[in-house]
DNA sequence: GCAAAAGTGTTAGGCTTACACCCATGC
DNA sequence: GCATGGGTGTAAGCCTAACACTTTTGC
């Protein structure tokens, strides 16, 4: 076998959830291809590194946080993932980013199919300015209920990683990384009607968030708002 | 790229469970190895097959049951995950089954990476013999609670595979999977018992198992003990 | 004072848990 | 009858959901 820096048919996507202005956003990357078509950052895995090293290192690429909260949430396998069109679009632009994977084309000249390892993270969005890499037009946050174009089964990826992400946010209370260092209890509140798309009732939401004793309550918010003043909060220190 | 029929850097291992008096068991292979050590069914995928096709054939090839309930639980892809004791012993007859791919050594003549995608599979134990294929000395069913020695990182994938199962016993309600057609309420308390190695207060759990309207029961099942005759249920058909 | 939003309290209902009890079966 | 295990009933306790109410703030 001919040694590649990375693994040849084996890729890894990324979505990286941020919640801003009461909407779930995942940052897209615009690609630089004839047609207006969008991905999840992703790439190659190389041969030396551990499957969630390579995730950290794309995040980090992307982010420039090191330290975030991620999980794999599955593999998508399906042998024809990569369309006809998508195979064409792509095939060109892929080889210039990583010379050492050759194109995936057997020798009839026919596609390879390549597997993915799908990661979702979550990041503070008002903390992360997506950056582009090379194949990139542009970087950015896109709400997922108004998701644009996407190559290959990305768009399946980017949903497969919100039910994921609403089976754990609850159970591993992972609101804290999609939420500033602190935050009054409307904002926790917003967070999950956002990510569970239905209202919780403000009373008893901050009823179950209290007795759970993670969280610390801090000084009020006056915002000048005519009316009262809500409690800051942040996460207890790990005991 | 030299065309392979497989892909080269990617397997997918099973983890396939069964209900046997009152233990989980699940599916080994006893390898033709200098040294006594076991692995879980698994392989090679085919550049042309979908990765749950892939599944299905890999666990038709070891149980002769086509349709059986399987599911994804994560893959494996630490960079170490093959120590350099399990690559020399195995890399001798993996090329015997699998001539098209070639051993995954670099030019360097350093062992590159294989990841592996894991399932679980359910299976009515008294109607599968687990089949031995070439590189198998034998194959043959193993309590998960007295584990032999296994190759690569497969012990964790097997406990891996156990962790999901718990977490999706109970809420999809797999459990006719692995017991026969028709069953005591026993039969279901026993199986929960083995598989969360816990106590169930009879009276509550028949509660539940009614209270969820998935049962039809059946008539009484007279054994000859000398208590009172249980009844057989089985599952409703589906609505 | 008043409107708006935050925060607390109180009650009803549902689900789980624990305990007690009755029933069928073979000896 | 009686021991054994199967099956049912009931009450306590916990968690959640729904409603009502009080408090703080700026105008």
């Amino acid at each position: 076998m001919k040694f590649s820096k990375h693994i040849a048919q084996l890729t890894l996507d990324c979505v990286i959830f941020g919640f801003h202005h009461k909407k779930l956003k995942l940052i897209l990357s615009k690609l630089k291809l004839a047609k207006e078509i969008y991905a999840l950052p992703g790439g190659f895995i190389l041969q030396e590194e551990d499957i969630e090293d390579a995730a950290k290192r794309i995040l980090f690429e992307r982010t420039g946080i090191q330290d975030l909260y991620l999980e794999e949430f599955g593999t998508f396998g399906r042998a024809n993932r990569i369309s006809d069109e998508d195979f064409q679009l792509f095939s060109g632009i892929a080889g210039d980013l990583y010379p050492d994977v050759e194109p995936p084309i057997n020798e009839n000249n026919q596609k390879m199919r390549i597997v993915s390892i799908g990661y979702y993270a979550l990041v503070d969005f008002e903390k992360v300015k997506p950056q582009k890499i090379d194949l990139d037009e542009s970087c950015d946050w896109y709400d997922i209920k108004e998701l644009p174009n996407m190559i290959f089964d990305h768009q399946e990826m980017a949903h497969k990683g919100l039910q994921v992400l609403r089976e754990n946010l609850d159970k591993k209370l992972l609101f804290n990384n999609l939420l500033p260092e602190t935050f009054t209890m409307k904002n926790v509140q917003e967070l999950y009607e956002t990510v569970y798309d239905k209202p919780f009732p403000a009373n008893n939401f901050q009823k179950k968030m209290l007795d759970l004793q993670i969280l610390e309550r801090l000084d009020k918010k006056y915002t000048g708002a005519k009316s009262k003043a809500p409690y800051l909060y942040r996460l207890k220190p790990r005991t």
